[in-house]
DNA sequence: TAAAAATACTCCATAGGTATTTTAT
DNA sequence: ATAAAATACCTATGGAGTATTTTTA
């Protein structure tokens, strides 16, 4: 039979193709995972990948071998996951909210590799209007939410960031920048902004819809919305422009409206909070998942 | 994760709820499941085993463990196994012949676990007649054949006894044995048998049609057939009697012919046979199934 | 009190680390 | 000439063995 260390060399090695990346991953010392495989070879008398110094492939038996294994480990690991869960009880529901729908889309995915993993915890997901970002969290209706930064309540704890997405500026078709490349924080100068309004934190407005450019010039803001879809309805009556994700453009994207890149404008960052006393092994493990399938 | 050796001492625990057996099942010294088994839900932080000093039972959360578990290992077992054949050179096509109808069951029950174990090799399941039991094999149209013993040809090799079935004696309906419940093997000094003929060695005749009797009176053949139909017939017409394997009268039953079980006959054996200079690695596979499906 | 599980302690096989050599482009 | 894989050798963790103690029906 195969050893635990001698299947994830194996798997390893099968993915990467690659004898140092393999071991790296593995977080072994060089030569080892060419130990085990040429071990392993021998005891099963077949060899699994041909190689030179120079590239490294499967072997039909490899091959074979990879594609049975790969699948019926990974329930093993599954298995394993579910019984430690068990043991920490991740079980209940999980409540999670998103403020975006491309961390919507990150959380969806990473709610289907929850359930199939803790089956014994649910999984609920609902969108966090931007007006009011923690209201929900702080009425207790939700344990976990992936949301822009920057974040810093005294009653809740913001995780590492999970991911960042480029900025752009909306403009009104038919304003300059539209026909522009990209803009500069300095062009804020020259506008005026659309901005949220809500229940927002002065340090998260000032973040996204600063009043001031990088170089100390005012920037002026000429209306604000409650909800996002009505900062794009004002940008395009041309009652201003807005900073965004560079993103949005694929999700709201509509007559009228450019999405125009910044070139110096910072990402913008999401990562996930939770309530300072609600940090439990649910939350835990949907965070961990989230942080593996998000790069 | 779980080591290799963790897997099977919870698996076998799981499978036996006794400590003691479960540990000479692995062939371990005693007290090594126990000490696994202990790690392995200190690890997990979950207890898997109910259990006093009298009483070994699955918790909740090893029920599942166990659930998902073993047929995840199975397929790892399978893969590895399929990897070996596959460097063995288990492959291309296995010939396997049979002389009865319960040999061929057996025979054809083996061939449905080859077929999974070793999907990269076909096998072809042929009978083969009681009148030229080596002639298929000798020409090269068999590998392997399950067939009566005894067999003691210096171009062949017989393999251990694989099962054996108690004798019998055909006789016809009218005939005054037809209303014993047993008969004995002097018993045949007063009939005439109804014997097999062809290309059949003398010491297989002798065995299974003998000339005289246990306490050496004679034994006289009134009749011989080439194929095993025939004898039913010339026994139903009256021609005499025949000794079979008691087995048959499920096989062969017919109007006419009643079967008498002896007293002291030895069973019939039967084993695998091959060509001595056939004794591949798909040989030696497949009777090692057969082996262990046997009894 | 007897059968079974748990525990205490020892040993050694081997997984993993470090350093060097070989190989292929 | 160089990056990568293979090899040689060493170290130490922990799996397995032996002996003893604790538990419970």
């Amino acid at each position: 039979m195969m050893e635990r260390h001698e299947i994830e060399a194996f798997l390893t090695l099968a993915e990467e193709l690659h004898f140092r990346r393999a071991t790296e991953r593995l977080g072994l010392a060089h030569g080892r995972v060419s130990q085990t495989i040429k071990q392993l070879e021998r005891r099963l008398g077949v060899s699994l990948f041909d190689r030179t110094s120079r590239r490294v492939a499967l072997t039909p038996a490899g091959q074979r071998l990879y594609d049975d294994l790969a699948p019926a480990y990974r329930r093993i690991q599954e298995a394993v996951a579910r019984t430690i869960a068990y043991g920490k009880g991740v079980t209940g529901t999980l409540r999670v909210g998103f403020s975006s729908q491309w961390a919507g889309d990150a959380v969806l995915e990473a709610a289907d590799v929850f359930r199939g993993r803790y089956p014994d915890c649910a999984v609920e997901v609902q969108e966090v209007q931007l007006a009011d970002p923690f209201g929900p969290m702080r009425a207790g209706e939700l344990d976990l939410q992936l949301t822009e930064f920057p974040v810093d309540e005294p009653d809740l704890v913001a995780g590492p960031v999970i991911f960042s997405e480029p900025r752009a500026l909306i403009v009104p078709a038919r304003h300059p920048f539209a026909r522009r490349e990209s803009v500069c924080l300095e062009d804020l100068a020259r506008t005026s902004l659309v901005a949220m309004s809500g229940a927002i934190p002065d340090y998260w407005l000032d973040y996204h819809y600063p009043r001031e450019t990088p170089e100390g010039r005012p920037i002026t803001h000429s209306a604000s919305a409650v909800y996002w879809a009505e900062v794009l309805s004002l940008v395009a009556m041309g009652r201003g422009v807005s900073p965004a994700a560079l993103r949005a453009a694929q999700y709201h994207g509509r007559p009228g409206i450019v999405f125009v890149p910044f070139r110096d404008a910072p990402p913008i960052e999401y990562g996930l909070i939770w309530p300072r006393s609600g940090h439990t092994a649910r939350v835990r493990a949907f965070a961990e998942i989230l942080h593996q399938i998000a790069p």
